[in-house]
DNA sequence: AAGTCTATCGGACACGTGTCCGCTTGTCAA
DNA sequence: TTGACAAGCGGACACGTGTCCGATAGACTT
């Protein structure tokens, strides 16, 4: 198998010592398979990892030991997703940097794009994010290409003379990213029940509201 | 649950049909005495709900039924503070507006407020946050006087014209709150070290860029 | 092919949360 | 004061999470 669903996304790769023992990956990829039945069939909330567990003819030793806990093996099952998600938005962002279309404008696009990321993803990413909070090396966070994205695009934004300059970039890309998070995203539109489309319009209007 | 801990933020007053017998009462008040105590001593997340139930000399569902798990004590334990802070933003706002300062002044004020209480107060708001999250009645949130009074300084904001009319305040209100969110703003603070007066900067930032 | 080493396995277990239900006791009415 | 009733109590228990450690069996060396 290409490894492609496991590593994608692994920035923080320490390269594979020693390759990983076939009963091992069999196993994985058997827990992985169930896991996306399981929670397909009954919802991530009702399924816990003693049932991951004896689906997928395993011990529990076995699956912890793959994934720390619930929201690992969450992000295990995104990490596919999260990779195409990845490549096709800095795609389109290419494509809109060719066309000369103002760094905002890709902003408000990408924004938009993770809004409905997020949307389509909900239920395995507030559980994903319950799990990791703090543990995770900010570094390391699947998360941290879209604060970097966002970040990136503000200080092209500052370079074209689009925003002003001396922005606290870092800071305004991770505010600018709060409504996004999983969480407050789930509690804007699940208990609020806000449109994507008036979330996304939303933090939308605060892009504009930079521009000089 | 039958009556809120203190009845000082009980917005959903339902009128108490029956007055606390004492020894409850009593109970009560040393629950959350020795929560505080043992809180102090070692950390939120080091003390279980049964540490508690021992310390205050009660039985688990004694404590339980009081408290349906440990973010409604945390709440219970924030519930004068929350009441000072919201008195005090409420008076200020009052004088604020007195002197005729822009509804968008106001907003900034509040917002730097609401970002310092909520750094005072981190850990027991994200272990609050932590256990509320869905079951909580959009309107009988404890923090819902926070967006309502952002929504309000929001179209106060519209009405001065201080900002273009047919803003979706309700939206805006709660995209702007969302960094102060207990996760988010711990991730802020304490992951990524901004400090305070960065994160309210950013803040800032946002509500100056709707004024017209 | 045989042996060694170690990654891997897996179930028992420790822990925290939250519930259940029979017992206790305060409160109110007579 | 007494009796009855409901609110309150509390410990045992059910469940989910995550760890531990002896047993197992691939992978590599010779």
């Amino acid at each position: 198998m290409n490894k492609r669903n496991f590593e994608t996304l692994n920035l923080i790769a320490e390269a594979p010592q020693r390759t990983e023992r076939c009963d091992a990956a069999e196993n994985r990829r058997r827990i992985l398979v169930t896991a996306e039945k399981l929670f397909a069939k009954h919802g991530v909330a009702e399924v816990n990892m003693a049932d991951i567990a004896k689906a997928a003819q395993v011990g529990q030793g076995t699956l912890y030991r793959r994934f720390a806990n619930k929201g690992e093996l969450c992000l295990a099952l995104l990490d596919a997703q999260m990779a195409d998600f990845q490549n096709a938005s800095l795609g389109t962002l290419r494509e809109m940097s060719s066309r000369n279309e103002p760094k905002l404008e890709q902003l408000c696009w990408f924004l938009d794009a993770v809004v409905r990321f997020n949307a389509r993803h909900a239920p395995l990413l507030c559980t994903a994010q319950r799990e990791i909070t703090l543990p995770e090396s900010p570094v390391g966070s699947p998360f941290t290409w879209q604060r970097v994205t966002v970040a990136g695009l503000l200080n092209g934004a500052a370079r074209g003379h689009e925003i002003e300059a001396g922005l606290d970039v870092q800071v305004m890309a991770d505010v600018l990213l709060a409504p996004a998070h999983p969480h407050v995203f789930n509690f804007l539109h699940n208990v609020n029940k806000y449109s994507l489309n008036r979330i996304s319009a939303g933090m939308q209007r605060f892009v504009r509201g930079l521009a000089r």
